[in-house]
DNA sequence: AGCAATTATATTGCACGCAATATAATTTGT
DNA sequence: ACAAATTATATTGCGTGCAATATAATTGCT
C-alpha cells in the first residue's frame, strides 16, 4: 500500500470521528430535548435568543453559521410552536426580527438541567473538555481560512 | 446569573463546536468530492468499500454508524451512478451484498489526493491531530455508554 | 414439522443543511 | 434623483439522518 492509499485509510479517522461524534452528541440531546418539543438546531437557536432576546435572522445565522435556507423554515416551526414571533423591522423592511414569546422565555427554566446532563454524558474532565474545544476551534479557523464562506 | 443559566451559555461551546466543526469539514470536502461526483457520506461508504470490497448493508452500517434508513437510498444513488452493485445473497436472501464496479474501483485513484488536501486544510500538527482524535473517541465511547443504541 | 421470535433491508415521514434562485428593500455612484 | 449594485430573507430542490413501520427470510422452540 503506497502513501496515497494509506491516506485513504488514515484520514477516515479524524474527519469521520468529528462526523460520528456530532451525531452521537445529537443522539444524547434527543431524549432531553424531546421533553421540550425542540430539535437540537432549534435548541441552539433558543440558546442564542435566551442570551439576547431580539435578533434578526442574519444575526442568528452569523452566530450559528447557518443560512436563511436552514433558518427560515426552522424559525417558522418555532413560531408555530409558540416559542417566538417574527416581524419585519420598521427601520429596515428587509430585516426580520425574532422575539421570544412568554412560552419561549418559560422554556429556559425547563432546559436548565440539560447542560449538566450532557456534560455528564460526555464524560470528559474539565481540562479535556477545554482542550477538545480548543482543538475544534483551531480546526474551524483553519478550514474557514482555506475554504472561506 | 445562577449556575443553571451559566450552563446554558457554557455548554453551547463544546457541543456546538463539534456540530460546527463537522459542518466546516464537510464544506472543505465538498469541492474536492464534487469532482468525483460524491457527497461526503457517499465518500465514506466508498472508503470502506475500497478497503474491503464485499460488504453487506449491515456491515457498512456498523462501521459508519448509519442505519438502513440512511444507507438504502444512498447506496441506490451510488448504484445508479455506476460505482457499485447491490444483490441479495444466495446464502441468506435477507442480506444485500455491495460490490464495487470497475468505475467504483477506478475512483480510488482520483480520490488519492483528497486526504492530503484535507489534512492541510485542517491545519493541525500530527500530535494535535491524534490528540483530537483521541478526545473525540472518548466522547463517543462515553455518550454511547450513556445512550446505547 | 410448524409457529413464534429474530434478523436484514426497505420505505415513509419529518427536519435539517446548503447551493441556487427569487424577491423586495436599501444603499451607492453619478 | 435614479439606475445599478448590494443586502436580507424566502423558496426550491436534493441528499442526508433517524424514528417508526413494513416485509420477507431465517432461526429457535417445542
Amino acid at each position: 500500500m503506497d502513501l496515497a492509499e494509506q491516506g485513504l485509510l488514515l484520514e477516515q479517522q479524524l474527519c469521520f470521528d468529528v462526523y460520528a461524534a456530532s451525531r452521537a452528541i445529537n443522539k444524547a440531546y434527543r431524549p432531553l430535548l424531546e421533553a421540550l418539543s425542540l430539535t437540537y438546531p432549534q435548541y441552539l437557536v433558543m440558546l442564542v435568543l435566551w442570551e439576547h432576546e431580539a435578533q434578526t435572522v442574519k444575526q442568528l445565522g452569523e452566530q450559528l453559521q447557518l443560512d436563511s435556507g436552514t433558518l427560515s423554515p426552522l424559525l417558522k416551526r418555532l413560531e408555530s410552536a409558540g416559542f417566538l414571533q417574527r416581524q419585519r423591522r420598521a427601520s429596515d423592511e428587509r430585516e426580520v426580527e425574532i422575539q421570544l414569546t412568554e412560552a419561549g422565555r418559560a422554556l429556559r427554566q425547563q432546559a436548565s438541567n440539560v447542560p449538566a446532563s450532557i456534560f455528564q454524558a460526555i464524560g470528559l474532565s474539565a481540562a479535556e473538555y477545554l482542550q477538545l474545544k480548543h482543538l475544534l476551534r483551531q480546526v474551524m479557523t483553519s478550514v474557514e481560512a482555506n475554504y472561506p464562506d
